[in-house]
RNA sequence: GGCUGGGUAGCUCAGCUGGUUAGAGCGCUGGUCUCAUAAGCCGGAGGUCGGGAGUUCAAGUCUCCCCCCCGCCA
């Protein structure tokens, strides 16, 4: 953050109210209101903004499934991002909503600077409509060019009067903007995608809809009152309608935006959409855009149907909300997906939180305690300890770039460093034979480098867990603030004295996961990975060659989610080869339907299609539609492979199409 | 199918413009101190750097081909 610029804003999204909040809002909010953080304590001048996105028809359509008003609905969902954030004492400066009123006004004045600009013609929207889904899907979605992408059901033709946004109009100034500003988007390797699909042309952008009422009116002044905005055009506008665009624009001078933070699923909108409406309304745009990864489990993204949904309140509770807050911040390269699992939290905890930070201030106040009555001064400190001064004032000297690059991982990691420092500097230097020897200065120098390093790494580390660090501040005899920071950070200056004060250890190891509820399985698997790591260390020290198996790391389902896989027999009736594929046979398989079902199978390189016709097979019948190649699959044949090749599964005897295997 | 980014120790990953015995953290393991939360510190175990070919005095690091994974797009 250069000088010149002493007003932050940064921001999160507004979380679309179709959902509860999950542990992804509480990655978001938490990088966020970290970044915050940092900047206030340095001295930044902050606005910090978080809030619900509220409009649109599946909003309208679930209030409506609860017996509910739209802004009912949507006032209890806020509410609980509210309570939540509340309780994981986010500091926001905002909470916007979408249906604020000041929000609407603004919406509607950007959009008639919009029209001033030319940037808005009327059109007609062509799409198609899935029923079932709600949703328009263009030509190059469908799948077969029939089906809908999501549910593979028919869709069909839909033409609506709309507005449109002459996107395309921006296409060579957002390429100019990602090429100027090569850190405009983070991490990185995301940029290139946006790049890309810029370079490859811009449709212009339907943004209002007559199909529902659940959004912000059309301006007085377009006389159009059949038409709402279109939900992206009313949620990102959030970003400058909070600092009062269009109506009262005193928070104004906060724009543009430091760093707007998102998940990477919402990229595109931010990274092109956005940028081009800021182009349009001609305002600056942000500095940064910067999409994070998701939370997975196993691997898997997380869905209610999966039920591996983690419940970050109940991991907060159960571990603390700060050790929450680091271990998502340091276990995950920024970008990337990560697993989450209590393994890995308490790890973690364990590693890190209790060994290395907490052992240390206990060492202090152990030291200190025994040696001198708790009060250590650090006049010797710069002539016993020159070199790991030097070293930890080099590392600390260079990790505020890793937070502005949202590299929360790897500024953690510098500060860990240091930590390491200083505990082998009390190894090295040995206080307690340094205090037989009666060196009683050389003793309490090195004291007073440890509790200085720890110092300093409180202050950093103060955004990620507030509490935690002002308590081992506490523990240390000062407070941590913008003035503890100019004087150990940038000025590289030491503590003069330290009045300890003994508290009981700051983070107690954990030894088993505390949590049963991310799904049965989850638990089981988090208690078996336990145990099975406590037998292995008791069992290494009784017999360490034993020949113990590992447990089987598979999970184990039960006999209803089996059950979910339809499984059938079906005939082959047609077979052809897949132009242009090494891999691919598309096949037409009677499974007792009206129709055979079409299924695209990469079993060319064991299969011929001639010798399919007329067998049977075995089909995944209840698996999602698929497109390979541009056509339409709507099932999976089960196979068994090996390094000598592929077989079908097949029944051993002919049985009806349609039989249901299991 | 097109285009990014990847495939490096059990796990998660660093390795810039090619150059001495390929690194870190965690895990495992041997040792050691005692101020400390059975914490700390020191050491070890050895990974054909996805596969193959090539360029070079020299390649994880460049070129080509192939295999596999993630992502974006079609």
């Amino acid at each position: 953050m250069s000088e010149k610029c002493k007003k932050v804003y940064i921001t999160t999204p507004i979380y679309y109210v179709n959902d509860v909040p999950h542990i992804g809002h509480a990655y978001t909010t938490i990088i966020a209101d970290t970044l915050a953080r940092y900047s206030r304590m340095i001295g930044m001048d902050v606005f910090f903004l978080t809030g619900t996105d509220e409009h649109g028809q599946k909003i309208e359509l679930a209030a409506k499934a609860r017996g509910k008003s739209p802004q009912e609905y949507a006032d209890e969902i806020s509410n609980r991002f509210k309570q939540l954030w509340g309780d994981f004492e986010i500091s926001y400066d905002k909470f916007i909503r979408t249906t604020d009123p000041e929000h609407m006004k603004g919406v509607q004045k950007a959009f008639e600077v919009m029209v001033e600009r030319g940037d808005i013609y009327k059109d007609v929207y062509r799409g198609h409509y899935c029923v079932s889904c709600e949703t328009f899907f263009t030509d190059t979605q469908l799948v077969d060019e029939e089906f809908c992408p999501e549910c593979g059901r028919s869709t069909t033709m839909v033409e609506e009067e709309s507005y449109f946004f002459r996107l395309s109009k921006y296409q060579d100034k957002l390429l100019e903007w990602y090429e100027n500003k090569p850190d405009c988007i983070l991490p990185k390797a995301k940029r290139n995608e946006v790049i890309n699909f810029v370079k490859s042309g811009l449709n212009d952008l339907s943004i209002t809809r007559t199909s529902f009422d659940w959004g912000v009116k059309l301006p007085e002044s377009m006389h159009d009152p059949k038409h709402v905005m279109y939900v992206w055009l009313d949620a990102l506008m959030n970003y400058i309608t909070a600092l009062g665009y269009g109506t009262d624009e005193k928070l104004m001078d906060y724009w543009p935006a430091k760093i707007h933070l998102i998940g990477k699923d919402i990229l595109r909108f931010h990274a092109i959409y956005w940028p081009a409406f800021l182009m349009s309304l001609g305002l600056e745009l942000p500095h940064h855009v910067a999409a994070h990864g998701w939370w997975t489990r196993n691997g898997e993204k997380m869905s209610k149907s999966k039920g591996n949904v983690v419940d970050p309140r109940e991991i907060a509770d159960a571990y603390g909300l700060e050790n929450f807050r680091y271990f998502m911040l340091r276990e995950v390269p920024f970008g990337q997906d990560g697993d989450f699992s209590q393994r890995a939290l308490i790890d973690r905890i364990n590693s890190d939180l209790s060994n290395d930070l907490g052992n240390l201030l206990n060492r202090i106040i152990g030291m200190s305690g025994k040696y001198f009555d708790f009060n250590v001064q650090s006049e010797n400190v710069g002539h016993y300890h020159k070199e790991e001064l030097a070293e930890v004032e080099a590392i600390l000297a260079n990790v505020e770039p890793f937070l502005y690059e949202v590299q929360t991982n790897r500024y953690l990691e510098e500060l860990w460093k240091t930590l390491r420092i200083a505990n082998k500097a009390i190894d090295t230097a040995m206080p307690w034979v340094k205090m037989k020897e009666n060196k009683e200065d050389e003793a309490m120098a090195t004291i007073a480098l440890v509790a200085n390093i720890l110092a300093k790494v409180s202050v950093l580390l103060h955004p990620v867990m507030p509490k935690t660090t002002q308590t081992i501040a506490h523990a240390l005899g000062f407070e941590v603030n913008n003035e503890s920071y100019i004087r150990l950070i940038k000025e590289k200056a030491l503590l003069e004295r330290f009045t300890i004060e003994k508290v009981p250890p700051l983070f107690p190891r954990i030894e088993a996961p505390l949590v049963e509820t991310p799904g049965q399985k989850a638990v089981e698997e988090a208690k078996k990975e336990a145990e099975t790591k406590a037998d292995k260390k008791s069992e290494a020290k009784a017999k360490p060659t034993s020949d113990e198996k590992e447990p089987e790391e598979e999970n184990l389902i039960t006999i209803d989610q089996f059950f979910k896989v339809k499984l059938k027999v079906g005939s082959v009736v047609e077979a052809e080869e897949v132009p242009k594929s090494k891999k691919l046979l598309k096949l037409q398989v009677d499974l007792g339907e009206e129709k055979p079902r079409q299924i695209v199978a990469g079993i060319k390189e064991w299969y011929s299609p001639e010798e399919l016709v007329g067998t049977q097979v075995c089909v995944v019948a209840n698996l999602k539609p698929a497109k390979l190649m541009g056509m339409v699959s709507e099932g999976m044949l089960l196979a068994a492979k090996d390094d000598e090749g592929l077989c079908l599964i097949r029944p051993e005897k002919p049985r009806k199409p349609g039989s249901a295997i299991g």
